[in-house]
RNA sequence: GAGUGGUGUAAUAAUA
C-alpha cells in the first residue's frame, strides 16, 4: 500500500488523475492514507464530485476518515464554493476539536472565506490553538478576497514572520485598492521574489494604467532569471495592446 | 531521500 500511495501521489502531482485512480483500484489493499491521497488528488484538480463520492465510499467500505481526509474534502468544498457540504462536515464530523490542528483549522477558515463568510473565517482564526505562517496567510487572503483590504493589511503587518506568499498577498491587496506606489515599495522590500510575486506586480501595473512599467518589470523578471508562465504572458500582451490602442 | 492534508498572482469568456 505504501508504494501504491507514493505512486498515486506522484501521478496526482503531474495531473494524471485517471492513472492515479487506476493504481488505487489495482492496489492489493487500501488504507486511510491511500484513500486520502486519492481524495486529495481529485480535490486539487477540481474534481469535487469525485472527491465527495470517494469520501462516501471510503466510509461504506469501512475505512474511517481522519483529519487529513477532512482537509481534502474541505479544500474541494472551498474550491467549488460548496458551503453546504463544508458546513455539514464542520458540524457533523469535526465538532469542536478541529481547531487544535492548525492545518484542519486553516482549511476550514479558507473554505468559509471562499464561500463569502468572512465572519466565520475570522472566528475560526481567533479560536485556533496555534497559528503558523500558513494560517496567517490564509486570514490575510480571506480578508482580501472579501474586499476588506484594511483588515488584510492589518493582519499582514501584525504577523510575526512573513514568507513569499504573505508578501504576494499584500501586493495584490495594494493593487486592488489602487495603491500601486505602495505595492512597489512592498515589492522592493520583500526578500524573495518568485514567479507568482512577479506576476502580481506585473498585473498590478497592467491593470492600473501603467503598461510601460508592466513591460519593464516583465523584462526585469527575465533578467533575474525567473521564467514567465501563461499568466505573465497574458499581462504582458494586455499591456502591449493597451499601448497600441490608447 | 521513507506513503496521504491547509495559504498567495492576471485577463477574458461563460454561468448567476
Amino acid at each position: 500500500v505504501v508504494s501504491y500511495t507514493i505512486l498515486i501521489t506522484g501521478c496526482a502531482e503531474k495531473g494524471m488523475i485517471l492513472l492515479a485512480e487506476d493504481l488505487f483500484l489495482h492496489s492489493p489493499e487500501n488504507d486511510v492514507a491511500s484513500w486520502n491521497a486519492l481524495i486529495a488528488a481529485n480535490a486539487r484538480h477540481g474534481q469535487m464530485r469525485n472527491a465527495i463520492d470517494l469520501f462516501k465510499r471510503m466510509d461504506l467500505e469501512g475505512t474511517r476518515p481522519d483529519g487529513i481526509t477532512f482537509v481534502g474534502i474541505l479544500s474541494a468544498c472551498a474550491a467549488s464554493g460548496d458551503l453546504a457540504t463544508g458546513k455539514l462536515i464542520h458540524r457533523s464530523a469535526l465538532e469542536g476539536s478541529s481547531l487544535d490542528d492548525p492545518v484542519l483549522a486553516t482549511a476550514l477558515l479558507d473554505m468559509y472565506s471562499k464561500a463569502g463568510d468572512l465572519g466565520a473565517a475570522m472566528a475560526i482564526f481567533a479560536a485556533m490553538a496555534q497559528r503558523d505562517v500558513t494560517a496567517w496567510n490564509a486570514i490575510v487572503a480571506a480578508c482580501a478576497r472579501n474586499g476588506r483590504f484594511d483588515r488584510a493589511e492589518r493582519f499582514f503587518w501584525v504577523m510575526a514572520a512573513r514568507d513569499v506568499i504573505s508578501w504576494t498577498s499584500m501586493i495584490a491587496v495594494l493593487a486592488q485598492s489602487g495603491q500601486i506606489d505602495r505595492a512597489r515599495l512592498v515589492f522592493d522590500e520583500m526578500p524573495d521574489k518568485d514567479l507568482t510575486a512577479w506576476n502580481a506586480m506585473i498585473s498590478a501595473h497592467a491593470q492600473h494604467g501603467d503598461p510601460r512599467s508592466a513591460l519593464k518589470l516583465f523584462r526585469l523578471m527575465d533578467l533575474e532569471g525567473v521564467h514567465p508562465d501563461e499568466i505573465t504572458y497574458v499581462c504582458a500582451l494586455d499591456s502591449c495592446s493597451t499601448l497600441a490602442s490608447p
